[in-house]
DNA sequence: CAGTGGTCTAGACCACCAA
DNA sequence: TGGTGGTCTAGACCACTGC
């Protein structure tokens, strides 16, 4: 602490982004170490813009416009006249908002979630070469392997494969994931402290393997949808790998360019 | 004119968004209108923030909150000491903004393009009852249909329909699309005006018919990637309708996640 | 009513670009 | 050097929420 004209920003913080970045920038910096190392959880609210701007030294504007950003990439949701809250996947209007798949007749209760979930594999195994290079792992750590299906409607319509860093997981049970309702990221949030952010997926057609085939209960030569996803969580740190097989006789995936 | 204190916004303008929105939301729409007469064309500069400000009598912030939200949507580029333009599917960094296959090996001269286009149809016909609901025709309305493949290294690997409201592409021709170099919707805004903004599509693994895969030079069984588009030009008014089938063997559809 | 986010303003200074 | 967008500030007022 300097005695003359407070120095704005600093928190007695050694990691504080890149060194001269605009001010905003530090402070979206800093709001993001807070989520990450948990002092404002999901779904809380963080304090107001005049208690940010208070603490870190700086004008309602900068705050504001650091808080503009982070709601722009959906990690802070704002509600005027309540406050600004940690976004999170357990909230009933953004469920399912990394499941792409949608039906071709819009289902009568408005949303929909998958009808039936069946977990069909769990195990913890050594890291391979390719996951480890997706994970940023080393070769010696260990992931979970979930393999599971979902249904709709009581058909078998997703195939899905996935894997999770052990040690960013502790304690991941498949007794626990049989047991959950709601989405898996929610899970992950409320149970591991880990949320998922934003994600890259690599769609392909293929043909399904005759296990896979069998486990959807299709004939062999049905074309699927593949869908290979990397998830991050805050600051682009990669913490999960799946891949999906997407049935899409009545479905389909939806995208929008912009 | 009003003698006192100038109205603010005000643009002799009968059509001018709804009518008690936030000022700087007045402004976006009034500029959008701007790009929909052809008054600012893509590429080029539009005025800057002070003249806005004084043409439509708010101050910079306001003008600069409303650019901020067309920046957001690419449909206009900020250059810092240059000014803000137009945004334009002509500009080399932003070609193929919406083709999202990609090769799995990445491209050894960096970005890529379809290294053969052939036309194998164009025709102009009557609107179907689908691509009016779609395209918000009348039945009465017609309709140009394009049917192409794209191919990366001498392979076959995208067919493609497109159809096209008749009245906006006045002229277009089998002719116009061999000639040109540089994605379609480059051409569209440099020929007929229409600028594609946004787009929609439904993704789904399929087989191909028997004239699919002669058309491709596939054999039958080979699944492909059925890409569904709808296209929209300013003030979310759709103008395309495209329908691709992708060999997904080499290439991938990427995606991000937010 | 007090507290929150949302809008709007006016003005200062900076970083970048072109002539 | 002058003009552009980019950052930051300070302050006013509005709209919404909950007590």
């Amino acid at each position: 602490m300097t005695t003359h004209s407070a120095p704005a920003v600093e928190e007695s913080n050694g990691t504080r982004g890149p060194a001269f970045a605009p001010l905003y920038l530090q402070i979206k910096s800093l709001i993001l170490n807070a989520f990450q190392s948990g002092e404002w959880k999901p779904g809380e609210p963080i304090p107001s813009e005049m208690e940010l701007a208070n603490r870190y030294r700086v004008s309602q504007g900068t705050v504001r416009k650091a808080i503009d950003e982070l709601a722009a990439e959906n990690l802070v949701i704002r509600r005027q006249g309540k406050g600004t809250f940690v976004a999170t996947h357990s909230a009933q209007h953004v469920r399912f908002r990394f499941l792409r798949l949608a039906p071709d007749a819009p289902a009568e209760d408005g949303s929909m979630g998958p009808a039936s979930r069946t977990i069909i594999e769990f195990k913890r195994t050594r890291t391979t070469a390719e996951l480890a290079r997706q994970l940023h792992l080393r070769s010696s750590d260990s992931v979970f392997h979930v393999r599971r299906v979902l249904g709709f409607a009581g058909k078998p319509t997703i195939l899905e494969d996935l894997w999770l860093p052990a040690n960013a997981f502790k304690g991941l049970s498949a007794e626990q994931l049989n047991t959950d309702r709601g989405p898996m990221y929610a899970l992950f949030e409320t149970k591991f402290g880990v949320r998922m952010v934003r994600a890259e997926e690599r769609l392909r057609a293929v043909l399904p393997t005759e296990e896979q085939a069998q486990t959807l209960q299709l004939p062999m030569g049905t074309p699927l949808l593949q869908v290979e996803r990397l998830a991050y969580t805050y600051h682009d740190q990669p913490m999960e790998v799946r891949q999906g097989l997407y049935l899409t006789e009545h479905h389909h995936y939806r995208n929008e360019l912009n």
